[in-house]
DNA sequence: AGAATTCATAAAACCGGTTTAATAATTGAG
DNA sequence: CTCAATTATTAAACCGGTTTTATGAATTCT
């Protein structure tokens, strides 16, 4: 390996001197620059990150805490890696992408080589917060902390609002008894959708019934679509529901794979809207999905914005709410039909 | 911060002591290992990762190489970050994601801080491969590499073969006119998977048309989907096609969607087969989908398997084909129907 | 018992950069 | 023309670990 002393050795010049022909910190000659330059070139020399690194207390990587390793990715996740790597490239920042057994000894062998840290999928009283609260590693949530906590910096959909809006467009449009197939239970985003939904109702003087909320349990369905397929087939018998919220858009193919075994219309007999995580999905069905856009990709933008910031010490807010978007398309009962 | 002179100030030893304790390299007595064991934790004490790995001349990292950013990473991609992320964290290693975007002056900076590279979607001639062997640092690609480089690892399906399965099983099903929706031209897979389709034709003597492959141009079509749509819609009043090859689930989804808009039946008026790289989507459709599936989260596995076993100065296979899977479902003529 | 060997630990050198303090060369002001 | 100020460069210190070499104490061998 060559190494910045070589380089200096052959172009007659100090160590120090090279390392400011590169970072431009201090002025040169450029007679000596150019020197440099080329037996730099001639050598084939690339700094070494590691010194660099260490020199500098700076390492230009950020991590990336992906959910546990047990669960497949989805593509949300994957758009907001997109958003993240994007953001980070433009701003010469690196992403360590890491995933974590669920129940892992959080056993530190050394510290990750990162300035900050990105974390998905936080739970309430996620273990994770407190120990880069304890290491002092700046860090930005994906997702929403707990209540109490008013300093983790955190980027969000307005998961309850655009529930509440979901709900109300249902109420509107006739439908009172609505099935919602929510995340797994515990998670934060769950609460806020379920929120959402309460208070459609609320807002309609109407009684919301939290038996009609399900929760997701990814060790009963392997795959998401399970859980929508397996979910309308099991209450179909039971209740007669108008409408369905279906928690992504796998869940609300599955509703549509067991309402074809079932005879069933959507959207004449059953409405259903998915909170999608996968817009150009929902154009292939028949009917295309109504849907809810979440930007994963935004997210994991701004989330890489606000680490950033933070690790230059520039202004950063502590939260961004990202706006999600209902796209009426044709797997709900139109109003004009209703009325 | 803390380092480790604190802890050997603070437990009365030497740094080289400290080192030993937690690297275990050296005996060290009961009692002292405890004392600086106690010391370390009381201090909140994290080894630093750039300065162990200035010291030991490794980064624990390798580095993975996606595609350019304009384009979206695809589930087939996902499922790859997948594979190698599993498998680089049961051994120990980080996972570095980077993606460069296509017409970059590959400028490099400083060394990235990782000890291996794997390189996914390789071109013909592919620069990147020139400037790692030229940096001497490992690398395995996911891909095949150019025909005449024998010295690149790899790990790749057997496109050309499994597309000759394709191909026969279409043929022996009375088909002949096959319309080939290929992969973007110049990718090696493209190539290969051509090939395949061509020996097919070549095997049951019947003369195959190149006329009848078309490849997919990423600046015309903005997504997947839309390639399978246009493609159907354009040729159809041209050539009346018996049998598709859609290169993804998303081209095949296109398909199905401009077959319903054309009033074509699927799989009675015209064959549908699906080059996977999302198999839950296959099931989905109506009809469902016959298609490949490709293993792509096995493909990260192993090429990151090979890459660590070179790292470690073990044995690792030059290549390892990873074999794909024609799985027979509703979307094509059945045999007993057509005899 | 005295020399040889083993063992635990300390001290120092090293990894490859950056940065600070010191020095030599150049310019400017009086 | 001299002395101070500025500029370009070097030498040395430093970042926080690991590893090699040295050292003193304990153990084993004749």
């Amino acid at each position: 390996m060559v190494t910045i002393a070589d380089v200096a050795k052959k172009a007659g010049v100090s160590k120090g001197t090279v390392s400011s022909v590169f970072s431009k910190k201090r002025p040169i000659s450029v007679e000596v620059t150019e020197r440099v330059l080329n037996v730099a070139k001639e050598l084939n020399y690339v700094p070494n990150h590691a010194a660099r690194s260490l020199a500098m207390k700076k390492n230009m990587i950020i991590g990336l805490k992906m959910p546990t390793l047990d669960t497949e990715l989805s593509s949300f996740d994957l758009k907001v890696i997109n958003g993240v790597v994007k953001k980070c490239t433009e701003s010469g920042y690196r992403v360590l992408l890491d995933r974590v057994y669920e129940n892992e000894e959080s056993a530190i062998f050394s510290r990750d080589p990162v300035d900050g840290v990105i974390l998905l999928n936080p739970k309430e009283e996620d273990p994770r917060i407190v120990q880069y609260k304890q290491l002092n590693l700046p860090f930005v949530l994906i997702g929403r902390p707990d209540q109490e906590d008013t300093y983790t910096k955190f980027v969000d959909n307005n998961n309850t609002e655009i529930v509440k809006e979901v709900g109300e467009f249902l109420i509107e449009n006739g439908h009172q008894d609505i099935l919602f197939l929510n995340a797994s239970y515990g998670m934060t985003v769950a609460e806020d959708r379920m929120e959402g939904l309460k208070r459609a109702y609320e807002n309609f003087g109407l009684p919301f019934k939290e038996e009609n909320v399900v929760y997701n349990n990814q060790e009963k369905y392997k795959c998401a679509s399970d859980y929508g397929f397996n979910s309308l087939l099991d209450t179909f018998h039971v209740k007669k529901y108008t409408a369905i919220i279906a928690d992504t858009d796998r869940v609300a193919l599955g509703v549509l794979r067991a309402a074809r075994e079932l005879g069933i219309n959507i959207p004449s007999d059953l409405s259903l809207i998915a909170l999608s995580n996968n817009e150009t999905l929902a154009l292939e069905t028949t009917p295309k999905l109504t849907s809810i856009e979440l930007f994963p990709e935004k997210l994991g933008e701004e989330a890489a914005e606000i680490l950033i910031n933070v690790l230059n010490d520039q202004l950063a807010p502590r939260q961004k709410i990202i706006p999600a978007k209902l796209v009426i398309r044709d797997s709900c009962r139109k109003p004009s039909l209703t009325r």
